[in-house]
RNA sequence: GGGCGGGUACCCAAGUGGCCAAAGGGGGCUGACUGUAGAUCAGCUGCGCAACGCGCUUCGGAGGUUCGAAUCCUUCCCCGCCCA
C-alpha cells in the first residue's frame, strides 16, 4: 500500500491548473478513503501527437499518478466511429483490431512523454462498447432523455443553426459514460468542452448504482491565432515533440494578449512570478518582447530542458532579430538532370528544393522580393542561377536550404 | 410522403447566359516597419508554358441547350426548414 500525501494537499495541489472540480467535496471524500483512485482520460485514437493544448489535461494526469493514483487512458477507438459531435472531425472506420493492438504501443509510446508509462493502463473502449448487442444499446439509451442530450451546447447551437445532426451521435455522450461504467473510474479529467460527456459519466454510474466519479476539468488553451483552441487541425497548435527552435518561434508568434494565459497553463513558472510578470506588462514595466521571450524559455524548458531553450532562444535572437541565416540549414538534393551544363532557371529551382508549391508561386515569390540566392535578392522572374553544391537559396525568413546535387 | 430553401476556390460568402479563374471577408504567403514569426501598413494568393500573352482545370455528380454556362434544361446525389 502506497503512502499518499494528506488528502487536503492533495486537494490543494489537484486544484492548480483546474478550472473546475465537481466536486471538491466529493475528491475529498475520495481522497480520504486512502486507496489509489482510477483516473480516467478519454483521448481520440487519431492523435498520438500531442501538442501543448492537449498536454494540459495530461500533465494533469501526471499529477494524479506522483500523487499515487492510477491513470487509465480510454483510448476511443469504438467512439471514433461515431465522430466528435461537434460536427467539425469526421467519423472513422473501425480500426482492425491489429490496428488497434499496433497503435497500442505508439499511444503509449506518446503518452509517454508526458506520463509515467509504467503507471499507466492503457484501454480501447471497443473492448466493451463494441461487444454490446442492441438490446444493450437500446437499453443504455433508455436511461438518458432526449431534452437531456440536447442540452449539449454543441447539438443545441447546430439545431439552430440548421447544421445536420446525425441520430448516432447523440449516442456519443453515452458511450463515453459509458467507458466510465465499464471502468469504474473515480475521476475523470477532460477539457471544459467535455464538461457534458463526463457529467454524463457521473450520471450513468449514479444509475447504475456507482460511486458517481468526480470531473475535473482542465482549460482550453488557445492556439497561435489566439481566437481558436489548440488543435492541430486547424495548424494552431504546437506539438510537444517539435524541435526546440520551432517550439521557441511559434510561442513568439503568438498575440502579446495571451501571454498570462500561456504562463498559467502551459509552464512551470510559479504563478507568484507569473503575477509579477502580468502585473509588469499592465503597467509597462515589462516590455512585452521579454515577457514573451520568457513564456518562450519557460515553455521550451519543460519539453526540451533549460540548455536546449537557452540555445532555441540564442537561435531565434540572431535569425530573426539580426536577420542572419539559421544554425542548421537542412539540404535539399537537386538531380542533376534539373541543371543541364550547371544552369537552372530560379523559377524552377525553388519547385525542385520544396520551397515553392508551384511554378506560379515561385513567380511570385520572386516578384515579390521574397527570394535570396547567397544572400543576394533576385527579383527577375526569369533569373538563372549557376548551381553549384553548397548555394544557400532563401523564401522570406524561414524557408532556407542548402544546396547538393544527386 | 408534401411544400420551400440550399450545395461556389483552404473556410465563410457574393455572383443567376458573355466584361468570371469567379466580388468581399477569413486564413495563408511576401515585403516595409518594428518589439518577435507579435501589432500596423502594402501587395500577392488555381495550374502549365523562356509567357506583358496563350492554354488547361475549377462553381455537388452526370448528361444536354447555346457561338458561349457557375448561371438555362434534364436527371441523380447530398443538406436545412415547415407540414404529415
Amino acid at each position: 500500500m502506497a503512502s499518499f500525501l494528506p488528502p487536503e494537499e492533495q486537494l490543494a495541489r489537484l486544484r492548480r491548473g483546474a478550472v473546475e472540480i465537481i466536486s471538491e467535496e466529493d475528491l475529498l471524500a475520495k481522497l480520504r478513503q486512502g486507496r489509489p483512485l482510477r483516473v480516467k482520460l478519454g483521448l481520440d485514437p487519431s492523435a498520438p501527437d500531442l501538442h501543448l493544448g492537449t498536454a494540459l489535461v495530461l500533465r494533469k494526469m501526471r499529477q494524479f499518478q506522483d500523487l499515487g493514483h492510477e491513470a487509465i487512458i480510454v483510448i476511443g477507438d469504438f467512439t471514433a466511429t461515431i465522430g466528435d459531435p461537434t460536427g467539425k472531425k469526421q467519423a472513422r472506420p473501425m480500426l482492425s483490431p491489429e490496428a488497434v493492438a499496433a497503435n497500442a504501443q505508439t499511444y503509449r509510446d506518446q503518452y509517454g512523454l508526458v506520463l509515467d508509462p509504467a503507471r499507466t493502463r492503457v484501454v480501447f473502449n471497443s473492448q466493451w462498447l463494441g461487444a454490446m448487442t442492441f438490446a444493450d444499446v437500446i437499453r443504455l439509451a433508455s436511461r438518458a432523455t432526449v431534452a437531456r442530450i440536447l442540452e449539449r451546447d454543441d447539438f443545441t447551437t447546430r439545431l439552430r443553426a440548421g447544421v445536420p445532426i446525425h441520430l448516432h451521435e447523440l449516442l456519443y455522450p453515452l458511450c463515453q459514460a459509458q467507458d466510465s461504467v465499464a471502468l469504474e473510474a473515480d475521476v475523470e479529467l477532460g477539457g471544459t468542452d467535455q464538461k457534458f460527456n463526463n457529467l454524463m459519466g457521473r450520471e450513468l454510474q449514479r444509475e447504475m448504482g456507482q460511486e458517481p466519479q468526480v470531473v475535473l476539468l482542465t482549460p482550453l488553451l488557445p492556439g497561435l491565432d489566439g481566437v481558436e483552441k489548440m488543435s492541430k487541425s486547424l495548424g494552431n497548435a504546437i506539438g510537444i515533440t517539435e524541435p526546440p527552435a520551432e517550439m521557441f518561434g511559434k510561442v513568439m508568434s503568438i498575440p502579446d494578449a495571451l501571454m498570462p494565459t500561456y504562463f498559467e497553463y502551459a509552464t512551470d513558472v510559479p504563478m507568484a512570478e507569473v503575477e509579477a510578470i502580468v502585473r509588469g506588462l499592465a503597467d509597462g514595466r515589462v516590455h512585452p518582447r521579454d515577457a514573451k521571450r520568457r513564456l518562450a524559455r519557460a515553455i521550451v524548458e519543460v519539453w526540451h530542458g533549460t540548455q536546449a531553450a537557452e540555445a532555441a532562444e540564442a537561435e531565434f535572437e540572431r535569425v530573426f532579430v539580426g536577420r542572419e541565416l539559421p544554425g542548421e540549414v537542412p539540404e535539399a538534393a537537386i538531380a542533376a538532370d534539373d541543371a543541364p551544363g550547371g544552369q537552372i532557371r530560379l523559377v524552377k529551382l525553388l519547385v525542385v528544393t520544396g520551397l515553392a508549391d508551384s511554378n506560379n508561386e515561385a513567380r511570385r515569390l520572386i516578384s515579390q522580393g521574397g527570394v535570396t540566392v547567397d544572400g543576394r535578392r533576385l527579383h527577375d522572374v526569369d533569373a538563372t542561377v549557376t548551381v553549384r553544391p553548397g548555394l544557400v537559396v532563401q523564401v522570406g525568413r524561414r524557408r532556407v536550404v542548402r544546396l547538393a546535387i544527386a
